[in-house]
DNA sequence: GCCATTGCGGACAGTTTCGGTCCTCAATGC
DNA sequence: GCATTGAGGACCGAAACTGTCCGCAATGGC
């Protein structure tokens, strides 16, 4: 009846046990013994199980004695609740899409691999967090998080892939690929991938695929260009325009501004007492625009040219609303 | 010797068909089998153990059939590789710290529950990469987040926490307290923590507690103070400023200016056929200014007077910048 | 429509593991 | 010292696990 054992007993104790181990960190024998409705002996051959698992468990004995499990080689499997697990997707899609530097890949990688087991509710969730996700700097032209997702999917689980591509000249093209590797190089997204058609290796953009993508037959995986697959990708790409760099003056001594500007927004150097200047790169002119909205001291671009004329754009725009506000609204 | 089996077989076996399944959507029986270096019909038997503990397994019979985990009513422990744990890390740090609204908490939770078992090879890695974290909107003052690691340690372990708190006026104390919750309300962290001293709850603002906070003895959980602590946080802090409400006035209509203003940022609605009003909610000035600095095309502040005033602080500060291009740089 | 392929699952038998009980040690903190 | 708490060996009966052998069912290509 209900009571009825599934006897699946001792795999599935061990991992209500690494379940408690990382919902608390210290527990005592006795404890853990109550809540697995097991002897304490049995106990102690379930934590020397996890130890032969490779996941180490301290204990230490005496009064106030008990368990824990600490930091091994490996990470033990993660057991997470609901409200964790929309966490971890929520916080994989804000890395994934580039807030933070460098493991881009990575992040989509583990999202993906998230998403395929997430419960039906937790996933609404999860959309209907992401719609607030904040792509604060949306650099350039948006890659849809959706998109990669699929993509990144059908890489892992040798799916094809066909879509419809729009070229550097324009001209839209119907495509079918066998995906292989989503890379990220500078601020996009490129999917490195055997096209079926034209029988070769080819890099495409991302944000030039157009939606929808769809995902056809399962396909058997190549050995990638050359040996690595990011190479390929930068290969293809390296007549892609640098990123944007920029040099700007700043009105402050290093001293001040030091502490003003975080490590990532780039390399600041002493001009004299009074000035120092900042070399940074970035994704775009908007995140270059929202960095200098964010100085709180004057400042001189000198590159690029492009982000002078959206100073000059900004400090216009700007004008006219202050200048509007002190007529209509009057309000000192 | 080496080719010791330990014997813990099948609940060892069951992870990795777990890992397995993880890494790649779409297995067949046989490579499964060579795998897990077991009988077809044993990996039958493990798919049948991992079904009754919860975790869907579809299946199609046939030629290219199959095993494929599907999304079940309960997160599978996830087994993560050294990338995706590092991924998972960074992707919660910048969760906790507020880029994203409403999880920040859980986010942060998640990150204890991930720092206690991260080998300490990953810890360095996510340490490293931390350091890049784009703290973009750093809102007000922003709390320190090894700090909030350190607390939510403390809450969920029941460690008790010694630091010195500057209050309201000023003065500064040594607290020692029980830590029960960190609440973040608004854009603030709070500690709900009963006063060991003061023998009665209290909560205190996390940017207001000195660093170093040092963590003593263990204790033994309270019941909340009326039945919740997020409640008692809400109550106790409820004399809070408002969140910043800002109302902007768009000068343009609102299909031009709907698919700009992306979701997150507020409420859009129609004035005429030429503007529109955003009422937004932010955290910070600097967030709004961030704002302001992306939108497209003419605006004006309505509310509140500080972002007026923040408005024309930065038209001069932009309008000086681009003044000293035209005279120095003289680059058209 | 046939047939190869692939998954399903019952039955059986030999072996292994598991869990509880009972016991003696060892470390810790009051 | 003594109470507390973990460590772990020995034992035994019960239960679970694995491999083998089997016929069945669904699927997709020819």
């Amino acid at each position: 009846m209900a009571h009825e054992k599934e006897r699946l007993e001792t795999s599935a104790r061990l991992l209500r046990l690494l379940s408690l181990f990382q919902a608390r960190r210290y527990w005592s024998g006795a404890e853990l013994s109550e809540r697995l409705e097991v002897t304490p002996r049995t106990l102690r051959r379930d934590v020397d199980r996890l130890r032969s698992l490779g996941y180490p468990v301290n204990s230490t004995t005496g009064t106030a004695g008990g368990y824990q499990l600490g930091a091994g080689a490996t990470l033990p499997p993660l057991l997470l609740d609901d409200e964790e697990a929309v966490a971890v997707a929520v916080g994989l899609r804000t890395a994934a899409s580039g807030t933070v530097a460098g493991i881009e890949e990575a992040s989509l990688r583990t999202l993906s691999k998230l998403q395929q087991v997430l419960p039906a509710r937790l996933r609404r969730r999860v959309s209907a967090l992401q719609s607030f996700i904040v792509p604060l700097v949306h650099s350039g032209p948006m890659v849809d998080a959706e998109m990669l997702s699929v993509i990144a999917s059908a890489c892992r689980d040798c799916f094809k892939l066909r879509f419809g591509y729009r070229s550097k000249d324009g001209t839209d093209s119907a495509r079918e690929v066998e995906p292989h590797r989503l890379v990220h190089t500078g601020w996009r997204w490129y999917l490195a991938a055997w096209d079926v058609d034209r029988e070769d290796w080819r890099t495409f953009r991302v944000d030039r695929m157009l939606p929808k993508v769809s995902v056809s037959s399962r396909f058997t995986a190549r050995t990638p260009p050359d040996g690595d697959f990011a190479a390929y990708v930068k290969r293809s790409v390296s007549f892609a325009p640098d990123p944007r760099r920029a040099v700007i003056l700043l009105h402050a001594s290093i001293d001040v501004a030091g502490p003003e500007v975080p490590a990532w927004a780039g390399t600041l150097k002493p001009v004299d007492d009074r000035t120092c200047v900042l070399h940074t790169e970035a994704h775009s002119l908007d995140s270059l625009s929202v960095y200098l909205a964010l100085i709180g001291f004057d400042f001189e671009v000198r590159e690029p040219p492009e982000l002078i004329e959206r100073v000059r754009l900004l400090a216009q725009r700007f004008g006219r609303a202050s200048r509007r506000n002190i007529g209509s609204s009057g309000k000192k």
